[in-house]
DNA sequence: CCAAATAGGACTAAACTAGTCCCCTTTAAC
DNA sequence: GTTAAAGGGGACTAGTTTAGTCCTATTTGG
């Protein structure tokens, strides 16, 4: 279910260990070798992470890339962001692309309800978060309003 | 981001227009005429709801489908479980592929973690919930311990 | 100037999705 | 009992997406 590319996942782990670089700027290559990951794949993605602002780079030799801020200060959510683009939970919720059903729909509204509710509780994660192996298991649930609760109007 | 797939999305359609119908069981016909999605795949989704459970069928002439239990019993992870499969939110957390990256990772189960969470709070959701448009946009939040406190120790 | 780096994007193979189709079994109605 | 309506179970295919590689600039330290 609700999945995550993989290119995601390894930026992650790319960007768990500028984390853990610190401010020293460490170079594609570097990063390579130290999370395993092929050198082309680790570039591209610091490329990407480069545009979305997550990270600085420096070009020319001794250049590299570090995080552009504080581990704590980096969101899951722009992680995903930037890796993955503004997907929506579902097709339809999408800006533009019109959904024939959606007069009889009305469902794609509960998903969108979801998708953001999802993305509020990622904004609360941090990188310095992800990065911590062997933290407790967070609790996600729902305040306010719970959406489980019938309500006897039709 | 996060996305569920198509199937799945009409997979709920369909199964907010058996939650209207009640107790009759409606053929896959009426089903696809009433939500504008083509017959073959309305017929492929509840094939698929039948095995996981979620409806009930009577096959034969005036056979049809009827939803196993009350709407506001059948949740929302039930139903991505049935369409999606058992796929975790990142590839090296699904059972046994095993990530060469593994010793260096550390990331992997706090991904883990945000999976187990958003399952728990997808587990929140019914099938009414979702049939139900224009309830107003729930709100996430972390209980216990937040994930996103920066813990002094290394 | 040269070598080490990043920037940007083209390209490809593999995997996945969505949708269709076919043949079988079950059952109600005539 | 025959027929037609309906579900059961897959096989199959076109299209899209993903993951990963590679090539060609451009920048910059020595």
């Amino acid at each position: 279910m609700l999945r995550i590319s993989k290119l995601t996942d390894y930026g992650t782990v790319v960007l768990a260990h500028l984390a853990h670089s610190g401010a020293a700027y460490a170079s594609a290559s570097e990063v390579a070798a130290a999370t395993g990951i092929g050198l082309p794949t680790v570039s591209k993605l610091l490329k990407t992470l480069a545009r979305a602002g997550l990270v600085n780079s420096i070009r020319g030799a001794q250049g590299g890339y570090r995080l552009a801020r504080d581990a704590g200060r980096i969101t899951a959510a722009e992680v995903i962001d930037a890796l993955e683009g503004p997907v929506s939970i579902t097709e339809c919720s999408a800006s533009d692309s019109h959904c024939d059903l959606e007069a009889v729909c009305n469902v794609g509204s509960a998903w969108q309800r979801i998708n953001v509710a999802i993305r509020r509780a990622l904004d609360d994660i941090s990188l310095a978060d992800l990065a911590r192996a062997n933290a407790p298991t967070p609790r996600f649930h729902f305040a306010g309003t719970p959406v489980s609760v019938e309500r006897t109007e039709k």
